[in-house]
DNA sequence: TTATCGGTTATTGGATACAATATGCAAGAG
DNA sequence: CTCTTGCATATTGTATCCAATAACCGATAA
């Protein structure tokens, strides 16, 4: 007998799936910097024991998500704005050499749904889907380089400063000049211009950054 | 009353002293590729039980040092020859800025001990302290630029591959060509010619990158 | 022979119970 | 009143036990 095989999911276990939703929580901006994250509490949230919980805060500490003392507990990690300052630095430099490898194998499948982002990002209304396309946008450009620990490496950097790249994105001009640099990096991808695509992801990069810094320095 | 205070060194936690273990012994290649990580087997080792070495192995999953399965258990991480041809290239990327940005900090401290590295490197009889001298050696260099961001990263990139980096500095000219490559990198950041520190520890690490996959390649 | 089925064992995932530590408060000494 | 001290409580760290799953192996039928 012959049936289609249906890919099951590898159920994800409990301390995956605490440890995305905590994740997910973090990186919106649910839960605040310096939010304690009670072992007991969480386990009663997700109907498990502690076991699995503080699997999920380890994983969240390895990342730098949050901060644990021992018989103190976990908080939400913060980011001093000289943190900020350098891991904005460390993303250009990351972002730029990844898009320069990536916008000589880039698809047309590639360039249509990274355009796709860029329209839903103009589109949107909220500072979470701001996010949300503005990060797609970038990370949809960068796929096709096919480093994948240049990407990992890149995801967890954007995972530890989603919230900051939010509330940066909400400053006045922020959406309205992302939206006309994403637009000339496209260009330049779609012209197959890798030096010229690093370049303006650099800039756009560092321009946040001063935009950002600007936000920290005023509280 | 006035007392001398002593700082208690925090006692860790069972699951870190676990970690460090067993990344220790991954590290310095104890532990094979692939060689499966039985939980109860090491928390009899340590007089534990499987909580802590179950923590341990998730903080070392996080850094790629380990893969699991679910109900399969864990196996020490392997390295392809494709992903260490691109671990390499990030190297150079990511520590050739990070010694750019430390060379105009760089204290006379810093040179002499990153002399006293690799004094002891070249003096070095065998695999495990050519490993560690050159290691020691090159982020010593990094230190002053204190970007700590960048040297988190590094740091991590280098546990993920000391075990290949070691392998390939046994080869018959490994240990003497990056002897001289070490003098001329220190000469540079004595000289406090901040580029050309960069370029010549991008030029090594890519040099140590065709060494390697050379290697890789031949089995 | 070979493929499939059933059960046995080994191993991991998670729940409960206990131990170790920190925190807050109240009582007492100065 | 202020500072210390000791206890009560809250919270984390770990051990033990049970549940879920995978791997192995022998028996059986085509």
């Amino acid at each position: 007998m012959q049936i289609d095989s249906v890919n099951i999911g590898q159920t994800a276990s409990a301390a995956v799936i605490i440890y995305e939703a905590l994740k997910k929580a973090i990186i919106e901006g649910q839960l605040k910097d310096g939010e304690p994250l009670r072992q007991d509490e969480i386990a009663r949230m997700f109907n498990t024991s502690r076991i699995p919980v503080r699997e999920a805060l380890t994983m969240l500490e390895q990342q730098g998500l949050v901060a644990t003392q021992r018989y103190k507990g976990a908080v939400v990690a913060g980011i001093s704005p000289d943190e900020a300052a350098e891991i904005w630095d460390f993303r250009a430099l990351v972002e730029g050499r990844v898009i320069e490898m990536a916008v000589p194998r880039m698809t047309p499948e590639t360039l249509a749904a990274a355009r796709a982002h860029l329209e839903a990002f103009s589109n949107a209304a909220n500072p979470v889907e701001w996010g949300d396309h503005n990060r797609h946008f970038h990370t949809t450009l960068y796929r096709d380089s096919a480093l994948a620990y240049h990407l990992g490496i890149v995801e967890k950097t954007l995972d530890r400063v989603d919230r900051y790249l939010r509330a940066q994105l909400s400053l006045s001009n922020g959406v309205a000049r992302a939206n006309a640099e994403h637009e000339a990096i496209l260009a330049a991808c779609e012209a197959g211009d890798a030096a010229r695509a690093a370049e303006l992801t650099r800039r756009h990069i560092l321009g946040a950054k001063a935009n950002l810094l600007d936000l920290l320095s005023r509280g």
